[in-house]
DNA sequence: GACAAAACTTTACGCGCGTTAACTTTTTAA
DNA sequence: TTAAAAAGTTAACGCGCGTAAAGTTTTGTC
């Protein structure tokens, strides 16, 4: 590494006896130069310590490279997880993702969106809170921005959606509880801040109907995305209160059953399949912890490999074409049944 | 909101009345311009939906108000929250976070801390990987941009450390124990990833010989980050084979515990401190799902909030002084110990 | 009311790169 | 070998804003 000052593209033209706009052409598309060309450029990127400043780059390109990805909650290892993912395949695609994390909260939605305008990006991935989204402001975004929702859908809003097919997993899950036990009665929250839980509330009294059972419910209070919290307190309270029609509990997501099942195991309930087990517990959705829960959590494993895939393969066509798609298009994935000790 | 067209500053300076430098003093200090020039802009921004180009403003300006946040594993609802804290504090003091996770790979870390230095951030704030991170290249990029490390200290690189004092909190779990039954035998890895680890260990073998007590481990095999399935599957050989000196075993951290927590549960073992109990488990870190193992895990809560505080103030100040401290400083937070049902 | 200080205006340059136009050299294919 | 096509060169402008210099207006003080 030779340490002669390279200030900008005209000083590495220069050295690299190449002429700037060649080299421009050569960062914005290496392969859109002549090989030679392209060699004589690389092996002036080994001696000296040149990068095009991305502020020019930006100031002066009609689109950004950026994809600005917004997930509900990074303090949630289930969208950690996916929007490592995520950030995978932007990355493999020549594109920047920029991270952002709503907490939990609208207001910080709208913040994140706000923030993300600032650096133009060229399209935004937005898992959005759902029911508490502010759904009119999030539109006025996807106005201006191509955006591509993933995970909680709302209705029109955005190119495109994809996510779990609900009824498909919440059938699957009903139906094994079903032929295996009990009939499940469905643990979920009073308010779901998540618009998921709705569907998953249908879903569950038609699998619930199909199979000839009635649909039970316990809605629980609570506020905010503090489930596992929810989920323990409520949990302790109806076992306590004796409060369960039955003794096989489907929590509408994982983290409700996490706290459940620390509430099940503080009020002496052996939760499981054996014979000496008093109740069985299943959640939604694969959180990583349900592996190392007691009992491992017998749950529902979305298949978010392709709802990634998905998400910024569309996002990418959009931005790649130039032009918004003519109509939406909303996919759901099937998920499948991960059986563990709890039910 | 009138729709005329506001395309840059100049523009906005036409309509709000005021030349375009006094417009651009006010954008980077509101608190600059007389008041009743103040009233006449921010009147025009009600009126006009204008905001500066980010990146023409980055491009011309000295330095950027941008400060990188590094953490090893976003996946970790620990760093998780840590980084959310974090953003927090920088967005007050007026400056743009930008958070990357390095996933547990030190390849990641570096490449994380190339990609900040595209976007020219005023100052870096980063939890290194430890043991793992590539310290040279580490090194070598704190030279080129103020860096504070936190969370886990590499000798001598960045301006500053601000970490947990883990010889105290370890003394203070393991006189917690002794006092309260049998003392502890230390639960850990055999080759950790994480340089808190080695302090832990010293810091362990400390206290038991102040207390008179011979120093116990288990030291487990496993590679990376995926610390509950070490400590499920170590714990559950170690228990299977009865390879426990003591019936106290002190994790060397809360993940490593709640994969241990598991595996006793599924080994018919009752943890706790009951009469019934047949093992007690303990943590360090208090973990955000430490509250829901079962039983809830006893562990040591870091004094986060001052550890995040002072990374944040100690990189402002070096911002905004525009100069590097003369000596490095290090500080050490004390930790307070977190009693549940396990221990 | 006068005068200095403070704040503003006008004018102009520079940041680093994208991009175009007009021209020249190299490569490809008949 | 030769002409067309491809790729390169030089020259120049523009992006939106920071910032400096020189001049003008407003404000505050006695």
């Amino acid at each position: 590494m030779t340490d002669k000052k390279i200030r900008n593209m005209e000083d590495f033209a220069a050295v690299s006896g190449i002429s700037r706009p060649t080299v421009s052409k050569y960062f914005n598309d290496p392969q859109s130069v002549r090989k030679s060309t392209r060699a004589r450029i690389e092996e002036a990127l080994e001696k000296y310590d040149y990068r095009p400043n991305i502020y020019a780059i930006n100031q002066n390109r009609r689109q950004t490279k950026n994809i600005g990805l917004v997930v509900p909650n990074l303090a949630d290892p289930f969208f950690a997880g996916i929007a490592r993912a995520i950030e995978g395949l932007i990355v493999e695609a020549g594109f920047s993702p920029l991270l952002l994390s709503s907490h939990g909260g609208p207001d910080q939605e709208i913040a994140n969106l706000e923030s993300l305008k600032a650096i133009k990006p060229a399209g935004v991935l937005l898992a959005p809170l759902g029911r508490a989204s502010h759904v009119d402001q999030v539109e006025k975004f996807t106005k201006e921005i191509p955006t591509v929702l993933f995970d909680a859908n709302l209705d029109d809003v955005g190119e495109a959606f994809f996510g779990c097919d609900n009824s498909q997993t919440i059938d699957l899950i009903v139906d094994y509880l079903c032929r295996s036990g009990e009939p499940p009665v469905l643990f979920e929250m009073e308010n779901p801040v998540n618009p998921n839980a709705f569907r998953k509330r249908s879903a569950y009294v038609d699998a619930m109907k199909r199979l000839s059972h009635e649909p039970h419910f316990i809605r629980v209070q609570g506020e905010g995305w503090d489930f596992e919290e929810i989920g323990y307190r409520e949990g302790k309270r109806v076992i306590q209160q004796n409060l369960l029609p039955t003794r096989t509990v489907l929590c509408s997501n994982d983290r409700l059953a996490i706290g459940f099942l620390a509430a099940a195991y503080e009020c002496g309930e052996k939760v499981g399949i054996g014979p000496d087990c008093t109740m069985r517990v299943a959640g939604h959705d694969d959180h990583p912890f349900a592996r190392y829960t007691c009992p491992g959590l017998t749950t529902i494993s979305q298949d978010y490999a392709s709802i990634t895939a998905r998400s910024v393969e569309t996002i990418l066509r959009i931005i790649e074409s130039g032009e918004r798609p003519k109509s939406r298009e909303a996919s759901y994935f099937e998920g499948r049944l991960v059986m563990r000790g709890s039910a």
